[in-house]
DNA sequence: TTAGGATACTTTAGGCTTAATCTATTCAGG
DNA sequence: CCTGAATAGATTAAGCCTAAAGTATCCTAA
């Protein structure tokens, strides 16, 4: 590592300063090069992956995601739980849960003891119709991952752990303050 | 690497096939949970963007990004060459154009040698409103990125750009046939 | 010169998403 | 039992985003 002050001719307050800055510009620019970045691979995967959901089932990401999400519990969800484990608000769910059972794929059951709630479930027909899907979804992840070798994956899976768990830190502080 | 062929006690076919089989499946769950994990880590920081972009600047995540991006061609960018920077398409542009220019915060100058074209540039209004918002905007990556060394910064970036490119392979391939 | 294709931008229709607000139901305390 | 707060879900208004179609301009080549 380069340490200019250690070394630096000059040697005024002045000039450590303008290193101090420096630094804390190159910093600054590092985080929000990786910030861009990580937004760019994502926004690139899910283009890719809408792209193909849209071109051979007709369908879009936010449906698919809800679909998975209900495959994974055949009693099925309720909507609040359905909002809460694709992080979107009930409203959104609302509407696609609507469309979703206009065409048939997921029903709408009331909830036993609690007349305000619903519950949600996938129909015979769309559970198939997921199964097509995911097998398909799949591949297109494998295939767009595999430019990494397995050690990356893991490598590249902790490190967004880490990213993950500082950012729920983050958030988490400012919404409770 | 644990490799169960080599000392399978039943050593059959049917045992080398079930374990080729285990072995893709678990290929594909690794992938999948990476790809997912990846999408919640943007969308964790994308949300918290937003959100302090929306409470202390009364603006959004897209109006920040497509000012940002001009901050950098003081001359102004054309139409289309903000939608090739912003990876979005031309309508989008023209949507979030019009309200910058209500707002006062850019202008849209008639091309010099061409008619059909637009140059879109800063004003000194949203040159300056600019200038606060991303400073601000820095100190924010910069505390939610922290939860990372220097050198897993730099591994992290390392890994998304494999990623990137791969997957800009892949698209553009799929693209162009 | 002039027709045609290409290009830059806008418009339109439709889906996703949010925050804020509304309705119906549940639940806890008096 | 009743009242009021809390909860589940739906609705609304507004913004983002796309694909497809439309308009004006440019360019090339006959």
């Amino acid at each position: 590592m380069l340490r200019v002050t250690a070394i630096d001719p000059s040697g005024g307050a002045r000039a450590r300063r303008a290193d101090r800055e420096t630094s804390a510009r190159a910093r600054d620019h590092r985080a929000l090069r990786l910030w861009l970045r990580l937004l760019t691979c994502t926004q690139l995967l899910e283009r890719h992956m809408r792209n193909l959901l849209r071109l051979r089932f007709g369908t879009t990401l936010p449906r698919f995601d809800l679909m998975s999400r209900l495959e994974r519990y055949p009693e099925g969800l309720k909507m609040k739980e359905l909002s809460h484990h694709l992080m979107v608000t009930g409203g959104n769910v609302t509407g696609i849960v609507d469309q979703l059972v206009r065409e048939k794929l997921v029903e709408r059951l009331p909830e036993p003891g609690d007349r305000r709630a619903l519950r949600v479930r996938l129909t015979r027909v769309g559970y198939d119709a997921f199964g097509k899907m995911a097998r398909a979804h799949e591949e297109w992840i494998v295939s767009v991952l595999s430019g990494l070798s397995r050690k990356e994956h893991a490598e590249l899976f902790r490190l967004l752990a880490k990213v993950k768990s500082h950012a729920l830190a983050i958030t988490e502080r400012k919404d409770g303050a």
